[in-house]
RNA sequence: GCGGGAAUAGCUCAGUGGUAGAGCACAACCUUGCCAAGGUUGGGGUCGCGGGUUCAAAUCCCGUUUCCCGCUCCA
């Protein structure tokens, strides 16, 4: 973990937020590789969980948040605890598992007073602050999906089963920030709401699971380092009714990477206005003042029906740390020289080329390695960067690092035969390939998915 | 939030009270020309931050911030 830590602080891929000012717990900014990197899963699940299918929808909810929002969604009442810890054995306990004033652990009287922790952040609306204008950075991008259910439905005309994914932040205030990217308290998520009919919700279930294996699969997680939990009855969280979360052997241990949940109708079911005239199932509180039915009407029955939802909720943050983690790769090489790699999947990768001129001050040489860069540039495969460090070796270690997949060189023999060598980042062997075939052969070579067994 | 450890150049670190250092990296120029090459020159640090002790603090003391480990917490 602290050598990847370091590469991604040395190459610009993570830096500690505020850093300048002794930094900000939590926070974390990502650099010029580190967005490029991002942007690509990003994409990539996007085109995955939209474009590639012909039954979701997507959507870009503000982050800012309507108190009611989360107080229906049950986030104001589960996301604030009152705790207090003993001066004596150090424990933290919640303030209703206090009796009499002891410690529920060793009996000690000798207790903080109890203080808040709540968990959503909270700020104010307009310029005064008097106490009513509350509203919450959104904990997670899950409930604007249920308060735009209507809009979607009305603007789409979509029919059972259909989803609605969204990427975007969210705002936790976790007591621990810790392990890097892993655990912060601004962070990204990608979920998808898939609404489905009642008693059909096991099997989608069941379907979504396996279809998010196979994706972090191609996004070059080895299914090794994968497995699954069935999170115990007892763990679950207050809306679910079954949840398998996709573990992940992360630096710092066995993890979850994302969390696929059978929320039930308790999401819709809470935020719908007429609950009395609708079959809801989850325990719901009553709601007075939702405008909108959300609910579907079956077209054969005429009946209104409080979809279930299946909800794969994945981390970008920790999908990022998880796919650096399995590219990185310390490889020993002969003469007991060792060299540094990121086996990204093409698809992934901040840096898709570089283009190295072999002679630093050659200015023919310079000039076609510029107009080579360019070309490559317009056909929108990703960046390709121009190299000239003037040092041919450590520019094939550099780009090793950051994972680029193709190193095209520029050399005397460009001049007279209009070949660059391409050299490979993963075998480092290299071939020549004509300039003007270079477009077609990255174009092949880039889209190519790379699936980790 | 509690306990322990850490913080000196971009990185890895040396420096135990007396002028701020090395290697690598970076920049310029020269040489070389396909896997971290050599030479010359140069830039870069109020030693995390704030107090205190002292003639004098990177160094000792207190506080604080951030990171790491273990608790606690984790929809």
């Amino acid at each position: 973990m602290d050598e990847l830590v370091a590469l991604c602080k040395r190459r610009g891929f993570l830096f500690q937020s505020s850093e300048i000012y002794g930094g900000l717990q939590g926070a974390y900014d990502y650099g010029p590789l580190g967005v490029e990197l991002k942007n690509n899963l990003k994409a990539a699940w996007w085109s995955a969980m939209v474009h590639e299918r012909d039954d979701v929808e997507g959507l870009d909810a503000s982050i800012l948040t309507h108190r009611s929002v989360l107080h229906y969604s049950g986030h104001e009442e589960t996301f604030t605890d009152p705790l207090v810890d003993c001066r004596v054995c150090k424990k933290r306990s919640r303030a209703d598992h206090v009796e009499n004033g002891k410690c529920p652990h060793c009996g000690s009287s000798s207790l903080t007073d109890p203080r808040p922790f709540n968990l959503m952040f909270k700020t104010t609306i307009g310029p005064v602050e008097d106490g009513d204008d509350i509203a919450y950075l959104r904990p997670e991008t899950a409930q604007a999906i249920f308060t735009n259910f209507k809009n979607v439905l009305d603007s789409t005309s979509r029919q059972l089963p259909f989803g609605i994914a969204q990427i975007g932040k969210a705002f936790r205030n976790e007591i621990t920030p810790r392990n890097f990217i892993f655990r912060v308290r601004e962070f990204e998520q990608m979920e998808l709401e898939f609404f489905v009919q009642p008693g059909t919700d096991e099997a989608w279930h069941q379907r979504w699971v396996e279809s998010r294996l196979a994706w972090w699969r191609e996004q070059g997680v080895s299914s090794n380092h994968l497995s699954c939990y069935d999170v115990p009855k007892e763990e679950l969280a207050h809306y679910s009714k079954a949840t398998v979360d996709i573990m992940y052997r992360f630096p710092h241990g066995i993890e979850e990477l994302e969390g696929v949940a059978n929320r039930t109708d308790f999401d819709l079911g809470s935020h719908t206005k007429q609950q009395d005239e609708l079959d809801i199932h989850a325990r719901v509180q009553p709601n007075t003042e939702s405008t909108a039915k959300l609910a579907f009407q079956d077209r054969q029955t005429n009946r209104w029906i409080v979809p279930y939802v299946i909800e794969p909720s994945a981390g970008v943050d920790r999908g990022v740390l998880a796919v650096l983690n399995e590219a990185y790769t310390v490889e020993a090489l002969d003469g007991g020289k060792e060299r540094t790699l990121l086996r990204l999947p093409a698809h992934l990768a901040p840096i898709k080329a570089a283009v190295i001129p072999l002679k630093r001050n050659h200015q023919e040489i310079v000039a076609k390695a510029q107009t080579i860069r360019s070309e490559l540039q317009r056909l929108g495969l990703g960046r390709i960067f121009f190299e000239n460090s003037g040092n041919i070796g450590k520019s094939y270690r550099k780009h090793d690092e950051v994972g680029t997949p193709f190193c095209l060189t520029v050399d005397f023999e460009t001049l007279e035969t209009d070949t660059v060598t391409v050299r490979d980042r993963d075998s480092m062997s290299q071939i020549r390939v004509a300039t003007p075939e270079l477009a077609a052969y990255l174009a092949t070579n880039l889209s190519g998915s790379t699936v980790s067994e």
